[in-house]
DNA sequence: TTTGTCAATAGGACGA
DNA sequence: TCGTCCTATTGACAAA
């Protein structure tokens, strides 16, 4: 806990939220060029502000607000804690930030698509990699039927590559006559257990 | 000038 | 209907 200063510890951050390491896209390392915002753009807008959005007007050009280093620490640390707020957590962070609740809620949404995004890069790269495993796995193992198909003259139990068969539970490729010849390699996640195989 | 980052907006889906 | 979420997109800004 202790995301925020003591005089908001009574912050209910309840909601549970699968595990997740620390982001990796904290602005902290992007290099300390971009510094602090002014002081203005960060302010509790007036009312008259919202209303001057809200209405249009002569819609004067959108500025860009940057957090300052202590508003992302509190942000970051709040996401570490929780990836969704509740009216009450949003209000409080809101009031402590200096931010509007609209604010506060924004940032939570962006940072949770950045989440998926580094989540899906990352399931992306093991899906490749995997991907060149298996190739790898089945080049090698065309080679093997290669080899076999070329000991088959004088062989007596193995008669064509089209009799090696596999077993589906346990990925054994056998002969259809004989014991088992080789070990398919599996995924890393996949751990084999003798008990799952009828063999 | 180009590129990357990120706050903000728009709009649709969903549950209470 | 309202509040919240997600996703796609925009636009400001800083750094290369």
């Amino acid at each position: 806990m202790a995301i925020l200063p003591e005089n908001y510890s009574n912050l209910d951050l309840t909601i549970s939220v699968p595990g997740f390491s620390s982001s990796p896209l904290s602005d902290e390392g992007s290099g300390g060029g971009r510094e602090q915002l002014k002081l203005d753009m960060n302010r509790l807008p007036s009312s008259e502000d919202d209303e001057e959005l809200s209405h249009g007007g002569s819609a004067p050009p959108r500025k860009k607000l940057r957090l300052t280093r202590e508003q992302s620490r509190l942000l970051e640390d709040s996401f570490r804690q929780n990836h969704t707020l509740n009216p009450k957590q949003k209000e409080a962070l809101a009031k402590h930030l200096m931010l509007r609740p609209r604010q506060i809620e924004v940032w939570f949404q962006n940072r949770r698509a950045r989440s998926k995004l580094k989540q899906t890069e990352m399931e992306c790269e093991y899906l490749k990699r995997w991907f060149g495993s298996l190739t790898e796995q089945n080049h090698r193992l065309h080679r093997e039927v290669e080899e076999l198909r070329a000991m088959k003259v004088g062989s007596p139990t193995v008669t064509s590559a089209s009799s090696l068969t596999m077993c589906p539970r346990c990925e054994r490729v056998t002969t259809s006559a004989g014991p088992s010849m080789a070990v398919m390699a599996v995924p890393a996640k996949k751990t084999f257990t003798p008990q799952e195989c009828e063999h």
